[in-house]
RNA sequence: GCGCCCGUAGCUCAAUGGAUAGAGCACUCGCCUUCUAAGCGAGCGGUUGCAGGUUCGACCCCUGCCGGGCGCGCCA
């Protein structure tokens, strides 16, 4: 509708070039704005405003000759003038049918568009370190990528999506130690407790299935427990793969899939560290200073340069970091986004500086980010404070068990990425009902409902005679709750292109309201056998888009609740 | 000190550069012999942190302040 719209400014702003009204070197950006206030009408457009200049006339002068210039649409009832010189356009009746045709015969293609024509993307999020459970930060990103990558799919893009983890390293050194003097039967307040060590009780559940001979498998791995306290080579092993485990039981709960695990070590193994090292080396961007091999990131933007190999041999994160992305741009992909904690903003900068020393013809501003602040999870009006080390531990997993899934995934996504959250478990958990997820949720479940009782009372609707009866949606709330309709597609688009996630279940809230307060005021299932099967036909392409909109936040639509 | 993010109603949050800044919670008051009251309606509540600037028009863009979070390691 709003393209249609535009097409009708468009072909009157060409009679008015034509007529001299306007100059021939006009260059238009026709912009047509959904309405708030309904005295506004149904969209608005404020081409005058921007063409009053260089057509030498106030804008509400031009608005009149542009309206004088429109052509003729079924879909259009009448334009008003308003304020500074809006132009305002009422949609005919014959508009409402139009749309609520589309979407019945979209179904649950509605809203999809094919802006990525079949291209590959990638993106990247969680990628957690085995060194302990998911936590609600890491939800946080789960739910955010996870959306994006359904985003991007409902978009027309071939979505890989990736869980990059560090399974070498000092941190997976400590993990092991620590489940080592468990084993061993030492506790955090030995002496000999190592130092650094970990101490939440998953250590010991670790430890005590290491020393039972378990086999545990995670989606990219298995392996058994040697039952060997002194075998920390195994201890290793066995950990990772244990609590990768543990967090693909995570993400199972959560209901986020991933297609690639890719391994640092990996990186390692196949001699990628070296290369990128040697490369970086070859290419003159590295200096020798203090018995460490340095990286001049500054070449590229970075406030300080960057230590790649440390005085005792080993490489620092960033260099496999910057190898991974190596073997990214190499894989082929057309996009690749990294969703990521914003506490880890600053290797962003690290990262691309150390591909474009790389000379692989990598664009400057590659890859893509999207970041999510920190989530604050409330309990008892106070902070819950995460720490693995100190071992004050609340998982995802207890998250998505106390609150539920679709809560929690919606609760997650629901804010902007870039605002910090706060998720009170007290209110999520104990006043459930006020959850803005179950109120959406209620809003599709109420439309199957209908039909339930529709069967009850013994009728019938089908989709072929409903269609045939839409212009007895008369009233204007029913065309508001249609126009609503017609912006989802728009919604998804935006969503997909600003990275935007939240903006779905904005929309889905505000569909959701609309349809609860229609649904108050007017009987969907009245005498009128008519008017019954058109309400009946709008009932279901709002459920569609219900249903749809709640697929793309990875949350289910429940026929009744 | 430097970098990134945030600052909107008492609280939690919305708002493609557009017209009178919106919801929920909380508080006050109404609506279930009628398709699920997990709902609806009405009221209360604002100098969009401050000051400039750009624009026909700014919560939104620019500059400078103030306040908060995060990051500034030869940890990841």
């Amino acid at each position: 509708m709003k393209q249609h719209i535009a097409d009708l400014i468009s072909t009157a702003l060409t009679s008015l070039i034509e007529n001299g009204t306007l100059p021939a070197d006009t260059q238009p950006s026709i912009m047509v704005e959904n309405t708030r206030d309904k005295s506004h009408g149904d969209f608005a457009s404020n081409i005058a405003l921007t063409l009053a200049k260089a057509a030498r006339s106030n804008p509400r002068e031009l608005s009149q000759k542009i309206c004088a210039a429109l052509p003729a649409s079924d879909n259009v009832e009448k334009t008003e003038i308003a304020g500074p010189g809006f132009i305002n356009f009422f949609v005919s009746d014959a508009s409402t049918g139009n749309l609520i045709k589309t979407i019945l015969q979209a179904n649950n293609r509605y809203g999809r568009n094919n802006d990525g024509a079949g291209k590959k993307v990638q993106i990247e999020f969680v990628s957690a370190n085995p060194t302990g459970p998911l936590h609600i930060g890491h939800g946080r990103g789960a739910a955010v990528g996870d959306c994006l990558s359904r985003l991007m799919e409902a978009t027309g893009w071939d979505v890989t999506r990736e869980f990059y983890y560090n399974d070498a390293g000092q941190q997976i050194n400590n993990l092991a130690l620590s489940v080592q003097a468990r084993c061993k039967g030492l506790t955090p307040e030995d002496p000999s407790w190592p130092e650094n060590g970990y101490r939440g009780d998953y250590i010991t559940d670790l430890a005590n299935s290491f020393m039972r001979g378990d086999t545990v498998e995670s989606a990219d791995q298995s392996f058994t427990g040697t039952q060997d306290a002194d075998d920390l080579e195994g201890i290793r092993h066995f950990a990772v793969a244990y609590l990768r485990h543990e967090q693909d039981l995570d993400l199972k709960a959560f209901g986020v899939d991933f297609d690639v695990y890719f391994l640092e070590s990996s990186l390692y193994n196949e001699g990628k560290v070296e290369a990128t090292v040697q490369t970086l080396i070859n290419n003159g961007f590295t200096y020798e200073d203090g018995g460490a091999l340095w990286l001049r990131t500054t070449d590229f933007g970075d406030d300080k340069d960057r230590v790649m190999r440390k005085t005792d041999g080993g490489y620092t994160y960033f260099v496999p970091d910057v190898a991974y992305h190596m073997n990214k741009w190499q894989r082929g992909f057309d996009k690749v986004i990294n969703e990521q904690g914003a506490d880890h903003h600053s290797t962003i900068t690290r990262v691309r500086a150390g591909l474009q020393a790389l000379n692989a013809g990598i664009p400057k501003g590659w890859p893509d980010y999207v970041l999510h602040q920190m989530a604050t999870v409330m309990r008892g009006g106070e902070e819950v404070k995460i720490s693995k080390r100190a071992g004050s531990y609340l998982t995802l997993r207890d998250l998505i068990e106390e609150v539920g899934r679709d809560a929690t995934r919606f609760f997650l996504a629901a804010r902007k990425s870039d605002s910090h959250l706060n998720f009170d478990i007290d209110l999520a958990r104990s006043e459930s009902a006020d959850n803005p997820v179950y109120y959406i949720q209620y809003a599709h479940a109420r439309v199957c409902s209908i039909f339930r009782k529709l069967a009850e009372n013994k009728q019938q609707w089908d989709e072929a005679t409903g269609l045939q009866v839409l212009e007895r949606l008369e009233l204007e709330s029913e065309k508001r709750l249609t126009i609503k309709l017609g912006r989802y597609p728009e919604v998804v688009k935006r969503a997909a292109d600003v990275r935007e996630p939240h903006l779905i279940a904005t929309y889905l809230y505000e569909l959701a309201s609309d349809f609860h307060t229609y649904y108050n005021s007017e009987k969907t299932l009245v005498d009128d056998t008519d008017l019954r099967n058109a309400r009946l036909t709008l009932a279901v392409a709002i459920r569609h888009v219900l249903a749809n909109g709640l697929d793309l936040l990875g949350v289910t639509a429940p026929d009744q609740m």
